[in-house]
DNA sequence: GACAAAATGCCGCAATAGCGGTAATAAAGA
DNA sequence: TCTTTATTACCGCTATTGCGGCATTTTGTC
């Protein structure tokens, strides 16, 4: 049961690192250690910040163990061309 | 088959995004009308560029009919919880 | 309650994202 | 082929992100 994003409801990004990181027993500080990132953009981003940068909440994504996915209607016709060759 | 984002293969989304671009049969400034940004971001995007702002992004991928999902082993836990209510 | 330790809130600054403008290149038509 | 038109590449500038530092608030222990 994955989470869509869009920019509506972008907050619940911020909700779900929240909820993730409190069920990790992590502080910000710690997440931000282990993400390799900045303290206060965690707080940003749990404050529903907007406009971080993608690779900077990839990092924390990453660090919690949650999956970024893009899909859409002609999705298949991308991974089966060779543009999605890596 | 959603594609998974990582910050090791980011290139996908400029690849994806350059796909689906050429699908629609958009140049980059149709494009930039469309989701409302600049169009030097998606010169920047296709060429693989990790720095670029969630939300630009995301109105890139909305305009060209692409969704992005977050997942995880306790999302579930989240979604419901409290804390996922609007 | 008093104190200590941990976590959070937020400021100022350096680094840089994204914009419009324009040059370069590619595509289309005569 | 030569022009015209559309598309892409890239530069310089301004606005903004994300950082460390520090004040404030919360949590835990006696």
């Amino acid at each position: 049961m994955a989470v869509k994003i869009h920019n509506n409801n972008f907050k619940h990004v911020g909700r779900i690192i929240h909820f993730h990181r409190k069920k990790a027993g992590l502080s910000r500080i710690d997440l931000a250690m282990v993400a390799g990132v900045g303290k206060t953009v965690i707080y940003d981003i749990e404050h529903g910040k907007e406009t971080v940068r993608i690779n900077t909440l990839l990092k924390i994504l990453n660090a919690l163990n949650i999956t970024m996915l893009l899909d859409g209607p002609i999705m298949e016709n991308f991974t089966e061309s060779e543009d999605a060759k890596s």
